[in-house]
DNA sequence: TTGCTTCCTGAGCGGTTTGCCCAGGAGAAT
DNA sequence: ATTCTCCTGGGCAAACCGCTCAGGAAGCAA
């Protein structure tokens, strides 16, 4: 994965103002050779910094409107087949482990509350499971968004 | 914004493995006439259901690889403060209002341990914040992804 | 200084794609 | 039967893309 400057932060940041763009667009817009953005562009698309397209699509356009958190707790034995068995679940879009209270952080999505519940026990059926904890979003505070970690990568001379 | 159906999630599916597909290239892929494809990605576009650009960019790749989610109990006065203030923190990628053991969910990205540390430091610090709790995230088991309810749609003839 | 490397720039080229238009037809709903 | 919506296939000019090349600026090492 290459370790974007602050040129690259600027396409970016350009592009999230015009998802649309053209790379003729862009370099004007950036005062930027159309070379320059091309290059760029395609290092970023190789390299992997990247994601998905599909991170874009948002669950509510697909009839998904609520979203919530499962904290696991798993035994130490079958820890991972949990894992390999959540993944499964359409409605799982991520799945993290981490440190603390569970040994995995699930967010799940839902077409209503009875979909809701169906999902989280489909979860907590799940083989190794001990314990679960589910919060229930009621309001998208701030969206996903690393932008302000692109503008503050702009005014950086370097890393 | 536009509820998406099969054909739309067939699109963003062929746009996923191939991310840079010209409409051209995902017409002919997807037997469709290059008009089609072409509609449903401008309504697509125009309806919102398409998130930010960025989501598409690695924090990693921006040099944040360590990220973490802290929940925050907040006090019942100034707990608006608190997302105001937590909002202009750039390490703070997203922010959701949840049922359950707290108020707000937190996700954050740190250059490392010490930039983790600094951050922490910075929410905990915020007005209106009685407690708090953070997890760092090991490994990423799945990342954000919305493929399986895609594929699910192309089967559906209708929600 | 000299050389080496990397990157940006401006220019050019042909082939492809885009955005837009139109007319026709299939399917669903009124 | 009529209306509405959507997909299709065709066509057009303009714009864009991917690629190449040569020149120049900046950084680094010897």
């Amino acid at each position: 994965m290459r370790s974007l400057d602050a040129t690259d932060a600027r396409i970016l940041l350009a592009l999230d103002s015009d998802p649309d763009a053209t790379v003729v667009a862009l370099a004007e817009r950036l005062s930027m050779s159309r070379n320059t953005v091309q290059a760029r562009l395609r290092r970023m698309r190789e390299s992997g910094s990247l994601g998905a397209y599909s991170r874009r699509v948002e669950p509510a356009a697909l009839g998904y409107p609520l979203m919530a958190f499962m904290t696991l707790s798993l035994s130490q034995r079958e820890g991972d087949l949990a894992a390999q068995q959540i993944v499964r679940i359409p409605e799982v879009v991520e799945i993290l482990a981490t440190t603390g209270d569970g040994d995995l952080l699930v967010r799940i999505v839902a077409k209503d509350t009875a979909d809701l519940y169906r999902i989280t026990n489909l979860v907590v059926a799940s083989a190794g499971v001990v314990r679960t904890s589910t919060s229930i979003v009621l309001h998208e505070v701030a969206p996903h968004s690393v932008d302000g970690l692109l503008r503050r990568h702009t005014t950086d001379a370097r890393h």
